[in-house]
DNA sequence: CTACTTTTAGTATCTGGTATTAATAATAGC
DNA sequence: GCTATTATTAATACCAGATACTAAAAGTAG
């Protein structure tokens, strides 16, 4: 056989690039696409650093677990640090790498709105709240790592009508600015 | 030893349960939880028909896997069924679990203005587009499993300024209304 | 006390590895 | 050409977390 392919450095470049594409290919798996046997493949996963595949499976499992909990299934986006309830709140959101667009790595809008949203239902005294209307400006960009300090203001209540007022600044300069009409749908009306 | 504990059905509602919380648990952490031997908990998840760890893991990862592709690190949140660039464009996501309430099955309205958002942002034919301001309004509560169709167009252009109006509809409902103000940052001015 | 269910134990086998040692193949140095 | 070095393959023992199967023991109901 002998290796009728690449030379050691190129293969173990392509095989992080594999890996990083799928992480669920085996050993075995990857020794049938260079070429190359089994051990070879350990070998050179050792030299990287390269986990098990158990692991590396196990490890995407967990952090999707945590992502999860930041923009998915949890009540608040970013972490809740103050809250009056009925009044005001402060959330901190660090962005991360996923929540950025590739190429200018700036944090996609979607993420700085749902922040501030969830400050704002948190915020508010009651059951179960939601948006009536919203009313948005972005007023800079924000950047991959910037620290998101977002304070949500109840400015007025009227029946269960909230009118909650959330402002988002980075470095102390205000990068979103937003209005919240929210609905209370407390069971006691 | 014996069974010092519950009996057969309700340690196999708990188990669920259990595993349904925490899936990375082995047959021995749970055999110690609830103090019956390993063979008891598997012949617990063979009647439940409940895969083993390593499967369950496996299933979280690849899961999880594509969830990153609804919310998080894609360019377009929904699938995008029809696009006119510089235009129009059609949208549809129809929400599952992990977006809404888990009281009410409420539609988290974060969801709703991603899938506008990033609509809008499809639609301008210019390599990065940023939202300058957005005016919303949510007109009424999106359920669990109602489909999202999303429509948006382009109103006006002056410069870099692309006023792009969304308009999304649950059963030929408006659900939701949004005018988003991008900004190309096209290289070439 | 017997019949039946539930639980536990034991053994063989599997996958996808780690860790280690040793042999073989390829390549470079001179 | 021969040697030193590097790269590759092979072989073996071991591990976690299982499956699959058989059998025995414990508990429970009639």
């Amino acid at each position: 056989m002998a290796r009728l392919n690449l030379p050691k450095k190129a293969r173990q470049r392509e095989l992080m690039e594999r890996l990083k594409a799928d992480p669920f290919l085996t050993d075995e798996e990857l020794s049938d696409i260079f070429h190359v046997s089994v051990q070879t493949i350990r070998l050179d996963r050792l030299e990287l650093g390269i986990p098990e595949l158990r692991e590396r499976i196990k490890s995407v499992a967990e952090r999707n677990y945590e992502k999860l909990r930041a923009i998915g299934g949890q009540e608040i986006v970013g972490e809740l640090i103050e809250i009056e309830l009925g009044k005001s709140g402060i959330s901190i959101l660090t962005p991360t790498e996923d929540m950025v667009f590739e190429k200018t790595k700036i944090v996609r809008g979607h993420y700085i709105y749902a922040q501030a949203e969830s400050l704002a239902i948190a915020v508010i005294d009651a059951k179960v709240a939601l948006i009536g209307v919203a009313n948005i400006k972005y007023k800079n960009p924000v950047y991959l790592n910037d620290k998101l300090v977002a304070k949500a203001e109840v400015v007025r209540q009227r029946g269960n009508k909230y009118f909650v007022w959330v402002k988002t600044k980075v470095n102390y300069q205000e990068a979103f600015r937003g209005k919240f009409i929210l609905v209370s749908m407390d069971d006691e009306q």
